[in-house]
DNA sequence: ACGAGTTTGTCGCAATCTGTCGCAAACGCC
DNA sequence: GGCGTTTGCGACAGATTGCGACAAACTCGT
């Protein structure tokens, strides 16, 4: 379908660019970045698979960009320094890196590297933010907000749970916490006893027309959060 | 939630163990192979979140280890080596290693490396296997964790009835001990006389519809454990 | 700015899930 | 058969979830 998408941040032109054309002439797509608000801005614009992230950068530093994509679930992250020091190495590690390069690196490494990270990551986990698509047996427009049912009719969705669905379509077969669902829908922070959630889950399954007694496309998982289960295919104009 | 499983495998003990004490006293629970064959055999045994491979050791290679892991969609790897040379680390990563990591380290810098692996691999073993698979006169949806008998209505799993067939289903004919049945569907250690796994398999007997006399598909294997005793067949989509 | 209609979060209770306990039944061994 | 051990499973309790009802927040036309 498409190749893996590569975000560079590096404020240094010099390391930007050749590494750009050489993971291009690997098959990937490519974009860059000379600041870590302009990385910021590339990721919010969607389809980013994979950060490669210099540390040291004028300005917003590029270990709080990356502490920034961890707690959004965002795309995986890799660490690029001039510092060898190994207690640099384990800050950026438990700051939610993936891995850590140090400069000057092989290309070849990192290429290594950026494949070993992507193998593991569910590779839906950063595809098109929108757009339509078909799962179950329904169409979802997540432009217009609608649902529609094989047949005919097509079903309004309120904003919130056009993000919700949004969301769990994203990451098919993956289960995400409450906490999770919250962040990304609503960009908050759960309150104690929170059911906001639970309440949207709720209201989304009643306009699939889920069996109460046995939903079969968003299934939760007992005491641990919530999973669409059934394949989704991104769908292309009609 | 439960504790990831380490799994190190290193024919030098004095790299081993104090490797081991340190990784459980972080928090892990830690198996430990002197050798390429024993780490097969205690990944076979199941429920290992992650594998800490010595690359160099006596008889079968750790490299050779590695691949059949990767093949089989087996649990992440790192690898441990004493080999500083690029092109070494180059080809572990591109056999499927998801790290490298050069001896002599500092076990800070290890844990943190672990640590990052296993963020990116949250579930996987418990999830991994999904799809669909017919056996004893059934039909098992994994994903939408329902279980229909040849001709009708569908009987809804929870998540712990779908996570224990899958586990029987994964192993079908082989006998698993209430340890390793704990392990492999909650990833908890047994406390003393513990019934959990009992009255679970008790409750998907019964949604089998099994005599209780005599049950004919998962059986008790006495003072051993339970066993399917079932073919499983894998079903394509319909 | 104002008010009607929608949307979304909070509350509370009923239903469900899962581990623990206890006792009877089943088993292996002498 | 007697006895200690292991298993089946009903009953129970704590935790978690589903969802109706209500209220706060928001949308929009006027």
């Amino acid at each position: 379908m498409s190749e893996p998408h590569i975000l560079i941040v590096d404020d240094a032109r010099d390391i930007r660019e050749p590494l750009a054309t050489y993971l291009k002439s690997q098959g990937f797509r490519v974009s860059l970045a000379a600041s870590a608000a302009d990385g910021r801005a590339a990721v919010e614009d969607g389809a980013v698979s994979l950060v490669v992230l210099d540390v040291m950068m004028p300005g917003e530093n590029g270990l709080s960009l990356c502490r920034w994509l961890t707690a959004r679930g965002g795309p995986p992250t890799i660490l690029l320094t001039a510092m060898a020091d190994e207690a640099d190495r384990i800050v950026g590690l438990e700051l939610g890196a993936d891995d850590y390069v140090v400069k000057p690196f092989n290309p070849r490494e990192l290429l290594a590297r950026i494949r070993a990270v992507l193998r593991r990551v569910p590779q839906m986990a950063a595809t098109q933010p929108a757009g339509r698509r078909r799962f179950a047996g329904f169409l979802h427009d997540a432009d217009a907000r609608t649902l529609t049912r094989g047949g005919g009719e097509p079903v309004a969705l309120t904003s919130a749970e056009n993000r919700l669905l949004c969301v769990l379509l994203d990451r098919p077969g993956q289960v995400l916490t409450r906490d999770q669902l919250l962040d990304l829908t609503a960009g908050r922070e759960a309150k104690p006893y929170d059911r906001a959630i639970d309440n949207q889950v709720s209201r989304l399954r009643r306009k699939l027309g889920e069996d109460p007694r046995m939903p079969a496309i968003i299934v939760t998982e007992w005491g641990g959060g919530y999973r669409l289960a059934a394949e989704v295919v991104a769908e292309g104009d009609t």
